[in-house]
DNA sequence: TCTGGGGTCCTAGGACCC
DNA sequence: TCTGGGGTCCTAGGACCC
C-alpha cells in the first residue's frame, strides 16, 4: 500500500486530509518524534520519514500533522487482505500493509498483470486506497518490482526485465541490503544490483559471510522461498519508548518499567501466551544500545513477574551515562493452553485459597474488562499494584488501598 | 540531520551434556 | 592430566524490515 497510514486517514475523512501534505507523526511536543508517514503531497515539499517532526515542519509550514492511529490501520489492514483473498487464496501477509499473493492456480492466473489491475482498482474503489503491484515468478521479484512505480503502479519484472530493469537499480535499493551491507559492497566496488550478480561467491563471501550465497542468487532473480500462508504466532512482544526527558537512574523510571510490563503483560493475554525469557534493553544519547535477557525457571505471564524479572535486568545493565530509551520484552513464547505448568510444591498460600495463578488471572481480566468499557487508560498500574500496597489510577485519580476484591 | 516503535533472523562464544 | 566428537542452550550484539 502507498504512504499507508497517511492514506487511511485521507481514506476516513477526504474533506480534512485528501490531497493535503499530511505527516503521521508523533507528539511534535516530545523530543523525539518523526514522521512515520508522509502522504505523496508531503512528499513532494520534501517530508520524508523518518524525518524529526520539527523539521518536516520547519521545510513545509502548512503540513497537517496527524497522530498514528494504530486500531484504523489495522481495520483497513483487514479490509485490504480480505479484497486480495477475493482474488486467492494463497495469501502471505507480510506487514500491515504488504502481502504476497500466488495467482499462479486461480482463474485468469494466466495473465498476472490484468488480475494486479483488478486488485488494484477494487483497493481504490472500495477503500480509497492506492497500492503498487508487483508481478513475477517470485517473492524477491514481486517485491522489488512493487517499488519500482509509486504510487498506483504496476510493474511485471521477469526474464529480459532482470537484465534491464533490476540490474541497473543502486545496491542500497535491494531488498535486504541495508546499509552495512551496501557499504561493504561497495568497498569491493560493486555499485549496482547487476555488480552483485556477476561477482563471484567466493569474493562476495569473504565480505558478507555465509549469507553471499543467498544474495548474489537474489540478484540474478533466483528466490526459492515459499509461500508463508498460514499466520505464525508471535516470537516475542515488546514495548519500548524514548523517555520523555533522559534519565540518570533506574528509580525515575520505576513506574514506565511498570507501564510497559503491563502492556507487554496485556498483549500476551490477548495472544493467550506466555515466555521464559525477559529481556531489557537501554540506549544512550549517542543511540548505543545495550540489552540484558534473563531465561526464567518457569513461563510467565503476569505483570509483577515481568516487572520483577525486568526491574532486576535493569539494574544490572543501568549505565554511568543518561539514559533516552527503555524497552521490554518478552521471547520463547509458548500458547498457555495446553502447556505444562509448574504445580504448587507447597499448598499455597493465598486469600481464600485460590492459587496465585488464578487470582492473577482473575484481577487482570477484570482489569482488562475495566478497559475495554472505558478505554486503555482508564487503568494504569502504579508502581505497587503487586507489591504491599494495590494502588490503582483509575482515569487520573488515584485510588488508594483499593482491594482486589473490589475490582470485578 | 538526527533519528519511533514494532518485530525477525543470524552469529559467535561459552557452558554444559553424553 | 589431558583428551574426541556430537549436540543443545544461553547470551549479547548486529543487521534488517515495515
Amino acid at each position: 500500500m502507498n504512504a499507508f497510514y497517511a492514506s487511511c486517514h485521507a481514506a476516513v475523512d477526504p474533506g480534512r486530509y485528501a490531497g493535503k501534505p499530511i505527516a503521521v507523526a508523533g507528539d511534535p511536543a516530545t523530543r523525539h518524534g518523526i514522521v512515520v508517514t508522509a502522504s505523496y503531497e508531503a512528499r513532494a515539499r520534501g517530508v520524508k520519514p523518518p524525518m524529526p517532526v520539527q523539521r518536516a515542519v520547519a521545510i513545509c509550514p502548512d503540513l497537517v500533522l496527524v497522530r498514528p492511529d494504530f486500531h484504523l490501520y489495522r481495520a483497513y489492514a483487514q479490509k485490504v487482505f480480505a479484497i486480495v483473498r477475493e482474488f486467492t487464496p494463497d495469501v502471505e501477509i507480510v506487514s500491515i500493509d504488504e502481502c504476497y499473493a500466488d495467482v499462479t492456480h486461480v482463474p485468469g492466473g494466466d495473465r498476472p498483470v490484468d488480475l494486479a489491475r483488478a486488485i488494484q482498482a477494487r483497493l481504490l474503489d472500495s477503500l480509497g486506497l492506492p497500492s503498487s503491484i508487483g508481478v513475477a515468478p517470485n517473492k524477491f521479484l514481486a517485491k522489488m518490482a512493487s517499488d519500482m512505480k509509486k504510487p498506483m503502479g504496476i510493474t511485471e519484472l521477469r526474464g529480459e526485465g532482470i537484465r534491464t530493469l533490476l540490474w541497473p537499480l543502486a545496491i542500497e535499493h535491494m531488498h535486504g541490503v541495508g546499509p552495512s551491507t551496501a557499504k561493504r559492497l561497495r568497498r569491493l566496488g560493486i555499485r549496482t544490483i547487476g555488480d552483485l550478480a556477476a561477482q563471484s561467491v567466493d569474493v562476495l563471501a569473504r565480505a558478507l559471510g555465509p549469507r553471499a550465497a543467498e544474495l548474489k542468487a537474489r540478484a540474478n532473480g533466483i528466490d526459492p522461498r515459499p509461500l508463508e500462508t498460514e499466520p505464525q504466532p508471535p516470537k516475542s512482544v515488546g514495548h519500548s519508548l524514548t523517555l520523555s526527558a533522559d534519565a540518570q537512574s533506574f528509580a525515575e523510571v520505576e513506574g514506565v518499567v511498570m507501564d510497559l510490563c503491563d502492556r507487554v503483560a496485556s498483549r500476551l493475554r490477548r495472544y493467550g501466551m506466555m515466555g521464559r525469557v525477559v529481556a531489557v534493553a537501554v540506549r544512550d544519547r549517542r543511540m548505543r544500545t545495550s540489552r540484558r535477557q534473563d531465561t526464567l525457571a518457569t513461563y510467565v505471564r503476569h505483570t509483577g513477574e515481568l516487572f520483577q524479572a525486568a526491574r532486576a535486568l535493569f539494574l544490572r545493565i543501568w549505565p554511568a551515562e543518561p539514559v533516552r530509551w527503555i524497552g521490554v520484552s518478552v521471547e520463547d513464547l509458548v500458547p498457555r493452553e495446553g502447556h505444562g505448568v509448574q504445580l504448587p510444591l507447597w499448598d499455597a498460600a493465598s486469600p481464600g485459597g485460590e492459587p496465585r495463578d488464578e487470582r492473577l488471572d482473575r484481577l487482570e481480566r477484570a482489569i482488562d474488562e475495566v478497559r475495554a468499557k472505558f478505554g486503555p487508560g482508564a487503568i494504569r498500574l502504579g508502581r505497587s499494584l503487586f507489591g504491599k500496597r494495590d494502588d490503582v489510577h483509575a482515569r487520573g485519580t488515584s485510588l488508594e488501598r483499593l482491594d482486589e476484591e473490589d475490582l470485578p
